[in-house]
DNA sequence: TGACGTTTATGACGCTTGTCGTATTATGTT
DNA sequence: AACATAATACGACAAGCGTCATAAACGTCA
């Protein structure tokens, strides 16, 4: 069985470092260090890109300034959290988690079209199967 | 300014109990202890509990077997959450958290309706302001 | 080659969390 | 009142995590 996809949950600090890892695709100590725009000792950093290296889920590149790639993706980790969130949280309801989501912040008219469409796609399918 | 809310960020291990406490209300020890259904001792759960009292993330009610509410809503905890989620992890990108959401799972026809509406007033809401 | 800046290795410390055992206190039944 | 059961208090311990200091290794260039 090869390739079985695990189920990463990362803790908030875990979070920090690998949202920025995934924005960069991959970063040195150095860069983490300064993007992380808070006073935080550059040694902490190290020490944190490299528990995350122990755990799998960043790899560290043989190089001399040693690169740290994600070894999961954000899509992946971020379904996990999503599912999680929905189940523990807003006891499996979509519709309350989906309101928040478009209610409380600026969306673009394109996007909302976007969103109309998922949501025209996901009727037609229904229809497809029922018959 | 009194009421001020904040901002908690749950742990895993807080978000497992805390999910049977929003789901019933609020409960003792022994209830939480029955409806976690997997190999935990009795007094872990207390002591979890406590923790949790002791960041009046719940209230210990006086009776004698003390009940354990939540002060925090699921609302306010989910709405965190998914604020950090799309911002770490989704790189602040709606549609394909939406997209996750709708897709990856069976969603009754009522539901697509509500979630049409939704749209819809968002939509309605931006020509309003645009003027 | 040697001095200096960069990168890495290593170890440490305190706090939190999950786990539980043991002891104490309250409650209810005879 | 005495005993059994239920509930609580308290303390302990290991692992994980955020924090950092110190020191060693490496690379560069005068």
């Amino acid at each position: 069985m090869v390739g079985r996809r695990k189920k990463p949950k990362l803790t908030p600090g875990e979070m920090e470092i690998m949202s920025l890892l995934w924005q960069h695709g991959g970063l040195t100590i150095a860069e983490t260090h300064e993007k992380l725009d808070r006073p935080i000792g550059y040694t902490t950093v190290q020490t944190r890109l490299n528990r995350l290296a122990d755990k799998k889920l960043v790899r560290k590149t043989r190089q001399r300034p040693a690169r740290y790639e994600p070894t999961v993706t954000s899509e992946d980790v971020g379904a996990n959290h999503l599912d999680d969130l929905l189940e523990r949280v807003a006891g499996g309801k979509v519709v309350p988690l989906v309101a928040h989501l478009v209610n409380d912040r600026r969306i673009s008219e394109a996007e909302l079209c976007e969103l109309k469409q998922i949501i025209d796609n996901a009727e037609r399918r229904m229809q497809g199967e029922d018959e």
